[in-house]
Order: C-alpha cells, then sequence, then structure tokens
DNA sequence: CTCCGAGTAGTTTTT
DNA sequence: CTACTCGGAG
C-alpha cells in the first residue's frame, strides 16, 4: 500500500503506533521520541489513506499551542484541508459543547468563563461574607479542596456530609455559596467547564450520543497531564466506538499538585482490555551525556513504568556543572557562558535558560541585562494579568453578560465613580430583596432617591449605561471594544493621573485593544473554528451525515435563575450586535501564553521548567540545582516521597530538553527572602553519572563522589563552608577538609592566585582570602581566563559611563526598546519601557542603553 | 470614600 | 527582599 505520508521515515515502533487505528491504543513515548509526529502522521494517514472524514476526528492536547502546533502541521499533511477537524485543548472542546447544549444544564450560551483571578477574588468574597477567617483558613486551601471536591463529582451538600475536619466543612459551605454564585452570575470557572460537561454527557444520552458518533477517533497527547474528569469525558466520548488512543509519558507527569492522575496513564490497560500498549524509547533529540544523565536521574523513582531511552546520536559533549559563589555569579557565569555559544555561533534563540521558581528569574535577568544577553521571558506575571488589563476584559465581559456579578463589581468603581463598598453592600442588599441580579439592582438604585445619595446615582447611572451602548455597538470588533472603553472611561482616567504609571497603564490599553483588532483579523479563517456538524453542512461540507432528530426539549430541568436572568437581560437591554466581542472574550479566556506577542527579535528564552515542557532547545542552562530549591522545599525532607518523586520527575524534563549542550548551575550562598542562606548542591545531581558531567567553579571536580561531601550535605556544611567562610576571609586556612579532599578545586584557586600549590596554606592570608570574593562577583571563572573576559567586557566604558541621563529622558535599550527615565541615583537608573510597561532599575554603563 | 502605612506571606500553572 | 493585602485614619 502506498502511504500518502512518509511511513519509511518512521522507526517500527512510531510506525506500528501510527498504523494502529482501530481499538485503544497507548502509546508511552519518552521525551524526545518523536510523539508529535506519531500523533500527526496517524491522523494523517487515516484521512488521506483510510477514508476517515477529518470531522470524525478528535485530537486533545494540553495547550492552545500545543493544539494550534498540530493544526499546522497537520494542514501541511493534508493538502485537501482538515475541515471540521476538532483540534483544540480538553478546554476548549468542553467550551464547544457546553455553548451548543448549556441550556440544558441551567446556562445559557452566553456564559461567562471565571478565570483563575476571577475565581480567586469570588472565593475571597464568599469567605468575607460568611465571615470565615482567611488567616485560620487559607484561601488556597480552601480552593485547593473546592477544586478536588469538583473533580471528584462531590457536590457541595455530599462534600459537606463527608466533611472530617473544620477546613473541609468551612471548604464546603464556602462550595455551596460558590454554586450558587456562579450559577446566579451565568458563569463557569475550568473546573466547571470540565465538570458540567462531564455532567452533561451522562445526563444526556442523546448528546453524548451526537459526539461518540461524529468523533470516531479520539486521540489524547499529554495523557499523563489529565485529571480525572478529563478521563472520564475522553473515556465516554470512546466508549462506544473505542478507537481511542492516548500518548503519555508517565516520567513527564508534573502537575500532579494540580490534579493530574498518573494512574490514568498507569491503568489505561486495564480499563480497556483489548489495548494495543507500544513504546517509543528512541530518542531522536539529545546527545548520548545528556540522555545517560536524565535515565539515570528519573531511575531513582519507584512509581514508574520501566522504559530506558537511548539514542542513536553520539555522546556529544558532557553536561557542564558549576558552582557560583553566590546567585548574582550564577547568573553571570551563565551570561558569560551564553556569550560564548554565541560567538561560536549558536543564535541565542537556540538557548533557554530554566529555574524552578519565577522568584529565581530576577537576579538573572538582572545579570543579562548587564551582561548585554538579550532574553526574553515566558510566563511570569503576564500582559493579561496586569490590573488595568483585566479591567478591560471584566467591562467587556460585563456588556456580554450583564449577570457576571464578578466583572460587574470589579469596575463599578474603576476609575472612580465614587461608588464605595457601603453602597455595594446596598445594592447587593436591593438585589436580594428584587429577586434580581447586581447589575439590575444598579439600574434600580438609579431611581432610588432615598438611599443613594445624588453622586451615587450619578455615577451609577453612567456605569449602567456603558452596558446599554456597549450591547449596541455593531460593525468591527475593534469599534465595539473602543466605544466601550471610551465610555467607561479608563484611558482618560490614567491620563489625567499625569504619572509616569499611570501613562503606562493608559498604554496597556491601548495594545490590548490593539489585541483586539488583532483578533479580529485573524479570527475571520475558519482554521481552528470548532464547527458543529450542522454549521459543516450550512457551509457545505459534504459527505455529513443528518444529525439525529433535534431534541426537542421543553422539560429543562434547571429553571434556573441564570438562565432567567440571563434572558431577563436581553430583554431589557437588546441583544449584543458585536457578535465577535464573545468570540475574543473566549479566545482570552482560554488564551495559553502571549508568545505569538512576543516579537520574533532574537533573544534567549527563560521560562521555569514547568513552562518549558514539550519544547526543546540546542543549549540549556538550568539554575539553581541545589537543595531546597530544586528540588524545592516542599519536597524534601524525607515524609512525602510522592512529592520528591514528582520534582525528580521535573529535574528529568529539564535535562530531557537540551538537545546539545546542557549546564546545571548552583550557588553556594543564595539570597532568599533577605536572608543568605548556603543549599547543598542538588541531590539530582549526584544522581548523574560522573562520566557524563563536569564540574567546575568554587570547589569543582575532585569533589564529586567523595565521602565527606555527603557528609556534609546533610547538615549543609559543604555550601556553607565554602561560602560564608569563604566571605570571612578563611577560605583555606581552617577549612581542613577541603584540603584534603579537593585537589582539582585548589588548583584552580591556585592558578587564579598564582600561588604555588604547595605554599598555597601559608601564600593565602586572611586578607587575601578576601580575593575569592572579589572573584566571586567579578570574574565569571578562575580557571578560564577566556571566561571572564566578556564580563570584564562590559565594565562601564569611558563613554558609556559619562554618559548623563536625567528624569524624561528618552532612552532605547538593546532588549527592552524605547523608554523613558523615571528616576536617577547615582550609577542607577530607572526607566519605565513602553513595550513591557514595566519599570527596570538598570546599572549606567553596563545595561546596553543609549539616550536617544 | 480614599489613601497610606503596617504587616505578612512567599512553589510549580494551563486552562 | 518585595509585593500585596488589610485595617485604620483622614
Amino acid at each position: 500500500m502506498a502511504y500518502a505520508v512518509d511511513i519509511d521515515s518512521l522507526n517500527p515502533a512510531q510506525r506500528e503506533a501510527v498504523l494502529t487505528t482501530e481499538g485503544p491504543l497507548l502509546v508511552l513515548a519518552g521525551a524526545g521520541s518523536g510523539k508529535t509526529r506519531v500523533l500527526t502522521f496517524r491522523i494523517a494517514h487515516m484521512v488521506a489513506d483510510l477514508g476517515v472524514r477529518p470531522w470524525q476526528l478528535l485530537a486533545i492536547t494540553f495547550t492552545n499551542k500545543a493544539a494550534a502546533e498540530m493544526r499546522e502541521r497537520l494542514s501541511s499533511l493534508l493538502p485537501e484541508g482538515t475541515r471540521g477537524m476538532w483540534v483544540c485543548t480538553f478546554h476548549a472542546m468542553c467550551v464547544r459543547m457546553l455553548r451548543e447544549d448549556a441550556d440544558l444544564l441551567g446556562y445559557t450560551g452566553q456564559f461567562s468563563i471565571y478565570d483563575d483571578d476571577d475565581s480567586r477574588r469570588i472565593v475571597r468574597d464568599i469567605m468575607q461574607a460568611l465571615s470565615i477567617e482567611q488567616k485560620q483558613y487559607p484561601i488556597n486551601m480552601i480552593r485547593s479542596k473546592i477544586s478536588a471536591a469538583k473533580n471528584a463529582m462531590i457536590g457541595p451538600d455530599e462534600m459537606s456530609d463527608r466533611a472530617s475536619s473544620p477546613q473541609e466543612e468551612k471548604a464546603a459551605r464556602v462550595y455551596a455559596e460558590l454554586e450558587r454564585r456562579l450559577r446566579a452570575a451565568n458563569a463557569m470557572d475550568f473546573d466547571d467547564l470540565l465538570v458540567r460537561t462531564l455532567e452533561l454527557l451522562r445526563s444526556r444520552p442523546e448528546v453524548l450520543e451526537k459526539y461518540q458518533e461524529r468523533f470516531r477517533y479520539i486521540s489524547v497527547d499529554e495523557y499523563q497531564d489529565t485529571n480525572h474528569v478529563q478521563y472520564e469525558i475522553a473515556n465516554l466520548l470512546a466508549a462506544k466506538y473505542k478507537n481511542l488512543m492516548v500518548v503519555g509519558d508517565d516520567d513527564q507527569s508534573i502537575y500532579s499538585w494540580r490534579g493530574a492522575d498518573i494512574s490514568n496513564i498507569l491503568d489505561f490497560e486495564q480499563d480497556f482490555a483489548d489495548a494495543k500498549v507500544v513504546k517509543l524509547e528512541q530518542n531522536y533529540r539529545s546527545t548520548g551525556h545528556i540522555l545517560s544523565a536524565a535515565n539515570a536521574v528519573v531511575r531513582h523513582n519507584s512509581q514508574r513504568k520501566d522504559k530506558r531511552l537511548f539514542t542513536a546520536a553520539g555522546d556529544g559533549e558532557k553536561i557542564q556543572a558549576y558552582q557560583a559563589s553566590d546567585e548574582r555569579d550564577e547568573g553571570r557565569w551563565i551570561a558569560s557562558e551564553i556569550d560564548k555559544l554565541h560567538d561560536g555561533g549558536t543564535p541565542y534563540d537556540d538557548i533557554a535558560v530554566f529555574y524552578r521558581t519565577n522568584a529565581q528569574s530576577r537576579i538573572l535577568e538582572d545579570m543579562f541585562l548587564r551582561a548585554g544577553v538579550p532574553y526574553k521571558i515566558v510566563g511570569g506575571t503576564r500582559f493579561f494579568d496586569r490590573a488595568e488589563v483585566r479591567d478591560v476584559m471584566a467591562y467587556l465581559k460585563m456588556v456580554v453578560n450583564p449577570a457576571d456579578e464578578m466583572s460587574v463589581k470589579r469596575v463599578i468603581n474603576t476609575p472612580r465613580r465614587g461608588i464605595g463598598s457601603t453602597s455595594i453592600q446596598k445594592i447587593e442588599m436591593l438585589a436580594a430583596s428584587n429577586r434580581c441580579s447586581f447589575f439590575q439592582a444598579c439600574e434600580l438604585a438609579c431611581a432610588e432617591t432615598g438611599m443613594f445619595s445624588a453622586k451615587v446615582r450619578n455615577g451609577l447611572a453612567d456605569f449602567v449605561n456603558i452596558v446599554r451602548r456597549g450591547r449596541r455597538m455593531d460593525g468591527e470588533l475593534k469599534d465595539a471594544v473602543e466605544a466601550i472603553v471610551e465610555s467607561a472611561g479608563l484611558v482618560q482616567a490614567y491620563r489625567s493621573e499625569g504619572t509616569m504609571e499611570a501613562e503606562g497603564r493608559a498604554e496597556n490599553i491601548q495594545e490590548f485593544m490593539g489585541v483586539a483588532a488583532e483578533f479580529e483579523e485573524s479570527h475571520e479563517d475558519i482554521e481552528g473554528t470548532l464547527e458543529s456538524l450542522e454549521e459543516l453542512r450550512a457551509a457545505g461540507v459534504g459527505d455529513v451525515p443528518q444529525p439525529a432528530p433535534a431534541s426537542t426539549l421543553a422539560d429543562t430541568p434547571f429553571a434556573s435563575s441564570a438562565a432567567q436572568a440571563a434572558s431577563e437581560i436581553e430583554r431589557t437591554y437588546g441583544p449584543l450586535a458585536c457578535k465577535a466581542l464573545p468570540a475574543l472574550m473566549e479566545w482570552l479566556a482560554l488564551r495559553s501564553d502571549l508568545d505569538a506577542l512576543s516579537g520574533q527579535s532574537s533573544a534567549i528564552t527563560m521560562m521555569t521548567i514547568h513552562s518549558a515542557k514539550g519544547l526543546e532547545f540546542p543549549a540549556v542552562f538550568v539554575a539553581g540545582m541545589e537543595e531546597g530549591i530544586f528540588p524545592h522545599v516542599a519536597g524534601f525532607g524525607g515524609e512525602d516521597a510522592a512529592k520528591l518523586e514528582e520534582e525528580r520527575r521535573l529535574a528529568y524534563v529539564a535535562i530531557t530538553r537540551a538537545r546539545k549542550r546542557l549546564f546545571l548551575t548552583y550557588a553556594a550562598t543564595r539570597r532568599t527572602y533577605g536572608s543568605t542562606q548556603a543549599n547543598p548542591r542538588s541531590r539530582f545531581m549526584n544522581e548523574i553519572p560522573d562520566e557524563d558531567i563536569e564540574f567546575s567553579g568554587i570547589g569543582s571536580s575532585g569533589f564529586s563522589g567523595t565521602g565527606w561531601e555527603k557528609r556534609g550535605d546533610r547538615r549543609g556544611t559543604f555550601g556553607s563552608g565554602q561560602g560564608s567562610d569563604m566571605y570571612g576571609g578563611r577560605v583555606f586556612g581552617s577549612y581542613t577538609r577541603s584540603t584534603g579532599g579537593s585537589g582539582a578545586s585548589a588548583g584552580s584557586y591556585d592558578s587564579f592566585f598564582g600561588v604555588a600549590g604547595t605554599e598555597r596554606h601559608r601564600g593565602v592570608s586572611p586578607d587575601a582570602g578576601r580575593k575569592p570574593a572579589t572573584f566571586g562577583s567579578g570574574a565569571a571563572r578562575p580557571r578560564q581566563q577566556k571566561a571572564s573576559a566578556p564580563v570584564e567586557q562590559r565594565r562601564p566604558d569611558a563613554a558609556r559611563a559619562a554618559e548623563v541621563f536625567a528624569v524624561g529622558d528618552a532612552v532605547s535599550h538593546k532588549t527592552f526598546g524605547a523608554g523613558t527615565v523615571i528616576s536617577v541615583d547615582g550609577d542607577m537608573i530607572e526607566v519605565q519601557f513602553e513595550k513591557s510597561g514595566k519599570t527596570k532599575k538598570l546599572m549606567k554603563g553596563f545595561a546596553p542603553i543609549v539616550k536617544l
């Protein structure tokens, strides 16, 4: 048989996976084993060779980005098109299904989606209302308990019955109120999207049937990251035809703390007795040393399916380990190594720096800035998480769904309209006594002369009008958004503040409107749209079957207040004229990261290890390889083995991102939360075989694997001995163990100081001992003269240092673009950048900035 | 109602 | 150390 896809380019295991199109299939895909290729080839094969119609296919991914990538690869494999194929995340799929049949659950199709921040706020409000002390019952604890209950399909009542602790009892009460409010607001949080879909599929056989019949072939990527509800949904959808393919790697399960359940993948063979299992163990990504290190580390986990990646590629370069004196030195060393790589022809785009926690990015960022290494940060505080942007979004959400109490309350007094918490409370009472939505109560309040002052009533009237006018806006999405923002008066309010910060916020809002305009353009194409069969038929897509007779449902079991309130509002304020607005809101709610927005400029990538999953880079740095940081404090101490294993999987993920070069760094001392601590080197580094790794920096290779080091590790004396004693000026003098066991390390110091090896004890006086402190924070690395050179070169040169900056000066930064100086303090200047809106403190002369 | 200061918490995160 | 939240004073 001649295949439309190049089946010969696959290895036997991959080929088997691609050709197994019928029945349940579990693909255990190790890191870098070509799993995306298998996934896309398999689908392309089905469509091009086996006559499966694109609309019969459902491919679920974990992130929007992965979905977009897959769609792209599929459309290049399938020139005849992929229209009707659903390639999306679980959440996007659920939203699509819920929009269509929300009325069966007592919601309207216009329901709002509450993201994490919204959900947090509402829980906080509820806890306040129920006077539950946040001190005693931390909000995140309550939220995770509720989330766990939701995902176990346990309702508030049942949770209350089962509550075995005061925490759970309180959580159940919050849960009950949360449900009530979400329903009343016609809103769903991220958990609800999944849970309600499962509810829909379970309670409505005709709906389930519709999708079971349509989606004959289902594949789920990153199966190890699915939670219980997602697992149920997938199984339900596939229950009829059993053509379910799941792809995953138990070694890369790093989201259990978020409800991901590894047992989903481990138990697949039990769920489907006749499941075929294919293991993809050949790695096409990394070189030998890197792969060997990854294998060695992950082998320390007990809870895993045994597999071992192998590669046909050569050993490649050894992993470079570097012990820095402190976190600043670490950043500097990484910067200088990046410089070397770049000089050697590696583009910045091929380099990534990973860290365990976002907090670590600061110092690294700072050091890169000074060294002139261009970087971009993935994750962290994102554009769409900025308060002012969220405010705009809340206005838009409110216009789309005025019952959305959360959004209404968020912006009712932003910008200031003189409506404070007492007025809001009164409106709440009004809403309760009139049994109407909060928003309708706002309107009632305008007429209530007795209850509110004229000032408040005027403010409310303005506010209510925003919705009235907003809903009438038709035409271009961009214009509608602009009109709503305009009538909200946000930009004007910021502009009149006159501060640089407010100006930045105003600019962010402008930028947001640019995003909206962009969305309208890119939204035109049908690609990526999840169409129903009806829509496909209407669009003239051939051989789409007749739908099952429409389920005429007079008996909506939930005559819910949400639906009533929503339709009430529809009647009162008229239908929403701008149809693109809900689509924009949905896209915003389910957005992944804004990597599309960050330009294509050449820069290294900085991100947490979690966000690095699924990516690969020719050169990878992992910073902060220290006990307490990675594995993070929560994971060690012994008692929680499962947590430690997850940290180890995280290490596995980090290591396996690297194709050719891997650098692991750790610092002898590190400032965290203001105090300095000395952390021993990460146990994960010790799990890497000696032949795969090379140590350098203070206390280099001769140390590894010697007995004393392990003894030191436990007490943390290794780090503190090297680090703090060094600063105390007693590097070699009193540190007897190091003189005995560390020839290589001493050697490196010796060559640095130019002291003969045999004389080092006498030669280094306490006074001279301070020098290492200089070396630690000054030059990059003792042994290689060259290494320190790049940093050295970036010393403030005369011209740069002489440049005078004044507040208000326009400047341009190599990485951050244009900005304005907002303060000057000696050699430090603070600059606000236009693009990011962020302010940064920069060192005059070091930072790559020029006055415009 | 707003503003300012003290106090405190402080993994990982896509949807 | 810092960013954010809460509570009290104006």
